[in-house]
DNA sequence: TCGATCAACGAACACCGTTCTACGCTTGAA
DNA sequence: TTCAAGCGTAGAACGGTGTTCGTTGATCGA
């Protein structure tokens, strides 16, 4: 009966609401360019769930109502990636120049994203872009006039190139220059009983920079399978 | 005065010692061990400073007495594996042979240590087992005949390769025969108005084992070197 | 004996991927 | 209009990571 209102004791103080800020939900989309996005920043390292979403003024647990984990989403973002590239329709007479441009694209863009090539390497190109890729330049392999199985395993094996280098590359990046001379110096003073071929080619075995041994490796590549045009078919010897 | 005699208050008692077991000291030998055993029952992710410590009954932070970090000791295991490989003198008429010979003990010897090929990508090959074998491969390209700047080039390139697909390998490990179908389904079942060839050639894409595949590549590479053989030194075109 | 050095110990820091519970909002059916 | 179901989001918590810091105990040399 008493009018005498007491402020409620602590015990029955309802939950403080939790706070909603309205906006727009999010998407996988917008996950996948913030991860990109953290890529380009500060390389692939960077990527965890809490900082992606924290790009998004979210919460980590909120990415995965979009993604499965982290695995899908660096899934995804590879595929995104593979969409910068583009491809030619085939012309037999340039099979040679075509996969290089390709392959070097690739190797482009990859270097565009840091150390992306880490998760590339890692990843098995069934996205919906990367498919795109593998259809084209299988497409300027048989039209060259290259065996089936050899343009098959030849494409495993620069899609594997492609990506182990730009992620060596990505690694070196930061120390190319002071990590050669370097190099040359502790090459040059091995032991001459043990290392004589080392020591009397460090310039060489030091030289050029990582653009000159990437398109040393398409060469070896693409030579070895020019010559498999000279030959018969794999497997079957 | 008082022949009183209290027990201490509890702000004044001694700290409790610290147990110290008795026990033969760390050694980075120890360590290195710990680290290789954890990576062949486990794989490298298992590598983890408390796990390496807790198979020698230690804690993580004894192991930075020994090693500066994570990364050395990762080089130095990766060095330690790296003494598993024979190398041989060099026989001119056989180096091609000679060349598989050492690329495939290395990337046999990877394969058996689980994942570690992802550790193995990422290091230079300055240890001393490491520069053993660059010592030797070098000498058996230059007794072929092989110009300087292409047996330096080539080397690289082979290192690269043969960790790339180690790794690669190992990530297929546990699904290789699962993986191959489904892809196979997979590529039968994709748009023809966009994949005519990968549909196509589904079987070819699919076909052939992971050893198959590194073969192949081997093969690339050791012609793509003799066609250098035939030719003019490279990065003078 | 004392002081310096070093290996080892354990707590703590700043992070990680993911799960779990709860909440708020939307939608559709009654 | 109301209610229930479903789904996205929030935040705490779990079980981990590499590393640093301060401390302790043992050894060695003066």
């Amino acid at each position: 009966m008493s009018d005498l209102e007491l402020p409620p004791p602590p015990w029955q103080r309802p939950a403080a609401k939790r706070p909603r800020t309205p906006r727009a939900p999010l998407s996988r989309d917008q996950i996948v360019e913030a991860g990109l996005r953290l890529v380009i920043e500060e390389g692939v390292d960077a990527v965890s769930m809490r900082r992606v979403a924290g790009r998004l003024h979210t919460g980590a647990s909120s990415l995965y109502a979009h993604v499965a984990n982290k695995e899908e989403l660096l899934l995804l973002m590879f595929d995104r990636i593979c969409g910068q590239i583009t491809v030619p329709p085939p012309q037999p007479q340039r099979w040679r120049e075509q996969l290089k441009d390709v392959m070097r694209q690739g190797h482009e863009v990859l270097l565009r994203h840091n150390d992306f090539a880490r998760t590339a390497i890692a990843s098995v190109p069934s996205g919906p872009n990367a498919l795109l890729i593998t259809e084209a330049m299988l497409a300027i392999l048989l039209s060259a006039g290259v065996k089936r199985q050899v343009a098959a395993w030849a494409l495993d094996r620069m899609f594997l190139y492609i990506t182990a280098d730009a992620y060596e590359v990505s690694l070196e990046r930061g120390k190319i220059g002071e990590l050669s001379s370097q190099l040359a110096d502790y090459f040059g003073d091995l032991p001459a009983s043990h290392f004589p071929n080392i020591r009397a080619n460090a310039d060489v075995l030091t030289a050029g920079n990582s653009a000159d041994r990437f398109e040393f490796g398409l060469d070896l590549l693409v030579e070895g399978i020019a010559r498999s045009l000279e030959k018969r078919e794999p497997g079957g010897d």
